[in-house]
DNA sequence: TCCTTTTGTGAATACGTATTCACAACTATT
DNA sequence: AATAGTTGTGAATACGTATTCACAAAAGGA
């Protein structure tokens, strides 16, 4: 491996000498810098990065720890993510899992990363507790702690609640939910929208057609759907907590020999590039413009570069809006809502 | 920072002694071991990998430079690769670049990573000279340079032969094609499959129904759908080199009022998971089993952990396979192909 | 001409770890 | 009881860089 000493040995100075050429210090006369950058060249040398940020303490690198790029979701924060950091010069580490995170985030310590941002953390998560101390500039997106953190995400509670009563609205009582777990924010506040918006307009929720499960398991969505579509009195609209779920149920209910809407209304929320494909029209609450992933990286880098840290937490919760689309339709009718 | 001398003055021990007690070294008499452990526990010590790095020379991470995630071909392999280098106990440094890669490969080599994952190399990329001799081990995976190199890939030229084949079973013979750059092996091999195939079939390719475009520019690919749509003599197939390109035309075609495959087929190559979806059910050429970046990146790890370098290239062509779905129906014929 | 400042450079050190070497204290063998 | 071998530990060093300090040479001011 051919190090600085190499240049400075090839170009007759000092390992100190290269050093300043290679960091653009001043003070170095222009023909040094031209022996040293000849050298760099014929030795086709490059600084090692690992040695650099042993001794300034700063690796231009975050990680990122997201759920499975099985749920586009998670697809477009992460392409946001790391594009933006490599446009800003910083280096991406990436990790998809939701639990063992513990390991993950020893790993991500002694990695030295300049900053994270965490995806997959839960309500109670003992894991915010060892962040916190750790100080390590982190924001959340998605999904919150319950107290306290930096965080990105959505009016969960709303954008249920807009899906909800756009549901209600078309006349739809017998609405089913698929759910994520609800230790996690994200979920958690989207079952509480569900529930408000039903109990506002005084609809009783059926706990038949209701189901919390792991929507990462595969085939869970796909049971659930049809053991929904086989009950005696099925369900005329399934409400699903995320747009992910609901491409699953979808597929699984197509299999079945149903039609959507016709048979029955779908619906998602997160509002995922796929759900405006026109042979999917998936009706979604969600944002057009903003990126979960993207504001949080840009938070992040700020809060990496600016001198003095923050004392106060940045919490951003983004108004999500409905998107009508093809896959939900009055109750009874055969057509799309949407003309 | 707490450092492992931290450690070792709060233990009553030497430093040296930490780093044994943390590598598992034998000849470390139990008492001490627990001083060290309990001492780690009361500073909540991480030990810093960085420095690690520096003295052992192995990271434990490899880079993955792959197309956008915006193409669902790269999202399935950045996740079989993240996942299983995860579990492997590899980091991954991830970059989402196509070109001006040259920037990327100096900080991929000064990040001193174990492995490179590539796959975005051109036919005649200059950068695979500096990869050859910087001897880092790398594995290029649906792409590969013209000569050398470990690669996993598809027999793209089989790949298009089938898609063309079907189509012209089902009667077509106006079969556009939507090519990405031919400066890479997939599309020129796909190309040349087409051009093969329909040269075997004895069926002259009209040179206005072939495009050749970069797919990465937006719009790109819905531009040439309508293009080839409003022609006075429209074809009446569309055959994608990609089912990225394939789901972006569909929708172009769908919001121009058309329908797929009544009015037009449309088929594409990866057989990435969304076209088995019931709401799209694209026909398409590919492998169900294997995930080539699963495959490289298994190599690439093989390789990270042999001890003697292999001298001969590993380069893997994997046969890929039809997919009739429902995006292909028999020239004039209302239904879909598959029954 | 003498003193002060500036400019360019090298020697030395630090970053946090793994590892080699030396060595003392035991244990086993004769 | 003397020797050889083993076990556990610390001191010293290396990894490749940035940075501080010292210092010689050159330039500037009187």
């Amino acid at each position: 491996m051919v190090s600085s000493k190499d240049v400075a040995r090839l170009a007759g100075v000092s390992q100190s000498t290269v050093s300043r050429v290679l960091n653009h210090a001043p003070n170095v006369s222009p023909e040094t810098r031209q022996k040293v950058l000849s050298a760099i060249e014929q030795l086709q040398y490059t600084p090692n990065l690992i040695a650099r940020s042993l001794v300034t303490r700063s690796t231009k690198t975050i990680a990122l720890i997201s759920g499975t790029l099985r749920n586009g979701f998670f697809v477009e924060t992460t392409d946001a993510i790391v594009n933006y950091a490599t446009a800003r010069g910083y280096q991406t580490m990436v990790y998809f899992k939701e639990d063992g995170l513990d390991e993950v985030f020893d790993l991500v310590l002694g990695s030295k990363v300049d900053g994270l941002l965490l995806a997959t953390i839960e309500l109670d998560d003992p894991l915010w507790e060892k962040i916190d101390r750790s100080r390590i500039p982190c924001v959340f997106f998605n999904r919150k702690p319950r107290e306290g953190g930096n965080y990105v995400i959505f009016d969960n509670q709303l954008a249920a609640e807009l899906v909800a009563n756009h549901l209600l609205e078309l006349g739809h009582e017998r609405i089913a939910f698929l759910c994520g777990n609800t230790n996690v924010s994200t979920f958690h506040d989207r079952k509480v929208g569900f529930e408000k918006a039903m109990e506002a307009a005084g609809v009783k929720i059926d706990p038949a057609l209701v189901h919390v499960f792991d929507p990462k398991i595969p085939g869970e969505v796909e049971k659930y759907a049809r053991k929904l579509m086989h009950m005696a009195h099925p369900p005329s609209a399934i409400f699903c907590s995320t747009d992910m779920i609901a491409l699953l149920c979808m597929d699984a209910i197509m299999a079945m020999g149903y039609r959507i809407p016709e048979d029955v209304s779908v619906a998602g929320i997160d509002n995922i590039s796929i759900s405006a494909h026109q042979a999917i029209q998936l009706t979604s609450a969600g944002h057009a413009k903003f990126n979960l992933g993207e504001l949080a990286v840009e938070y992040l880098i700020e809060m990496i570069e600016q001198e003095e840290k923050p004392t106060e937490w940045k919490q951003i919760t983004l108004k999500p809006e409905l998107f009508v689309r093809r896959t939900t339709a009055r109750k009874g009718e055969r057509s799309g809502a949407s003309r």
